[in-house]
DNA sequence: GGGACGCTTCCACTGACCAGAAGGGCGGCT
DNA sequence: AGCCGCCCTTCTGGTCAGTGGAAGCGTCCC
């Protein structure tokens, strides 16, 4: 049995919110290696919550927990690695990964390593809030992005956090610490700040509720303006974040609506902060955001009839 | 030396036709009607019923059968219809996507259907044959994309099929039938035919083996003039294929290759048929695909020796 | 040449998983 | 309205498949 205790070491749960791996300061907290259905970071102290607290014990999370020991930091690790992160014991990971391996779900490269197989990346390919909302939403991202040459990004939310879906970046775009597929602090970029501001209740709280983390010296670290600001972006309909992230971004943000109206997604556009002209940005992106909110269906997004021969 | 690759070994499996598995029964059926290989490369078994066979035995296997069934064009399912399509009984199936919705693997929509994950999306975004070789190409593709508005591919091989990776069309270009994270048959494509052409023998004696399947009145059909498609493209350096998926639609494909030399995937063009202009399109091709091989640390595309520091 | 490390295989034990059946809600059909 | 079928959810005991300790072996590093 698990004579392992559980939880001092915090260093066991990995998973988490790996955010961009350069950044300093204190880790996102992390933890919630559990199964419980809110990945609740928050869960700092607070309700005892004994269910699943602790051990992965069926073979089903034991499966997932081999699978989530894959980050972008380690996309490649060996058998005894990935058995001690996800603490399962050598001979069982070893059966597991095989299985795993057999069906396509990971790779072993020519030095043994596993990694993440194609197989799986076609079957997330799948997943309803990545390429297929990409693929609707990449053609005008074209566009804004020939009529701009800087970063254009599509992101949405993932409970309290904010996941890059697309980027379209020239080379001579400002860098960022985006990747598609990577999460980020909902609170510091421009697309977070759209996603948070029409998100329920209950997430805004807990992001409100935790401590924010810093990247700069402009990103905001108090509940007070972060409430101000996320008023603000929904009255105003877009998102604006100078500096909030890196030193030299300053990013334009917009909702992209669905089918009953609800937010599902964030454009943005990241240009560098000196020389950025808001009146001249801002049209452009709501206009895009607009136009791929029509695609995908919102009623209020629908002009008159004019838009009809836009569809596919 | 080290050890062996598993790779194909066995992998045969259940390669399970992932295309449009007409599984609804009803007058589905309609789509595969014409074709006689179906997309089931392998699986030449032509047992209906459910009778015997079924691999699913273990956990793990049960739980990505569960996965398997969904596909692009069903990616919302409810619980029976999982269960019936997985050949899982019901009980058991709530319980796993339980687990898996648990997780993140799986989400649940408004009406209750189970769809993919973000988390998963995430997860397969770390497939290094997916995004990361993805986002190395992906400011080249872009370049090339603008300088022909046409269709701009990337592919890789996964046993004896091809899988789209990325994929950037302007509005005006050709359609073409493929998708991101979609498969194909190898031998129709232009970038297949480039993937096969400098993939092991035995993959290709695979492919030949079978029947091929044909999809306009220009597509291969002959293992006889395959292989000879197969020399000619090994020896010119890139593929061309004219019509042979659709038919308005001329490729042009080169390799990329990886650390050793080695094709690690396939850069496409797709442009009209009419008017296309082989002389022109190939050379441009050619550069891209070279470039991007020559930021992947291919040691052949190097120019010259100064560019060792150019690894990563 | 010794030691450490990592991968693979084996096998007896046990507790986690499977499979039916029952309960309750929703929507379509007559 | 009422009926009926479909679907989802929960529960319980028996059984077997998953578990994991340990040993064998190859490789790499001191």
């Amino acid at each position: 049995m698990a004579y392992r205790s559980p939880a001092t070491g915090g260093a066991s749960g990995q998973s988490g919110a790996f955010g961009a791996s350069g950044v300093s300061g204190q880790s996102g907290v992390s933890a919630a290696s559990g199964v419980s259905g809110q990945s609740g970071v928050s869960a700092v102290s607070g309700v005892s919550g004994p269910s699943g607290a602790d051990g992965s014990r069926s073979v089903s999370s034991r499966l997932l927990a081999l699978l989530d020991v894959f980050t972008a930091a380690q996309p490649e690790l060996t058998l005894s690695e990935i058995s001690r992160l996800a603490d399962v014991p050598l001979s069982t990971a070893h059966r597991l990964l095989g299985e795993l391996t057999a069906w396509g779900a990971l790779e072993r490269g020519p030095d043994g390593k596993y990694r993440i197989g194609l197989k799986l990346w076609e079957l997330g390919s799948l997943a309803p809030r990545g390429l297929p909302l990409r693929d609707v939403a990449l053609p005008l991202m074209e566009d804004l992005y020939e009529a701009t040459h800087e970063n254009v990004q599509l992101s949405v939310r993932e409970g309290p956090a904010v996941v890059f879906v697309e980027r379209i970046s020239g080379r001579g775009a400002v860098p960022t610490l985006t990747r598609v597929g990577g999460r980020f602090a909902i609170h510091a970029t421009g697309g977070g700040l759209v996603l948070l501001a029409h998100a329920p209740p209950e997430i805004q709280e807990q992001v409100l509720a935790e401590p924010l983390q810093t990247f700069t010296r402009y990103t905001i670290d108090s509940p007070v303006r972060l409430r101000r600001v996320l008023a603000e972006v929904r009255l105003r309909g877009y998102a604006l974040s100078d500096r909030q992230v890196t030193e030299d971004a300053f990013t334009v943000a917009a909702p992209i609506y669905g089918h009953g109206d609800e937010v599902v997604a964030a454009l943005s556009l990241v240009v560098n902060h000196q020389g950025a002209e808001p009146a001249h940005l801002v049209p452009l992106v709501l206009s895009t955001a607009r136009s791929i909110s029509r695609l995908l269906g919102a009623p209020n997004s629908q002009h008159s009839e004019d838009a009809r021969h836009l569809r596919t």
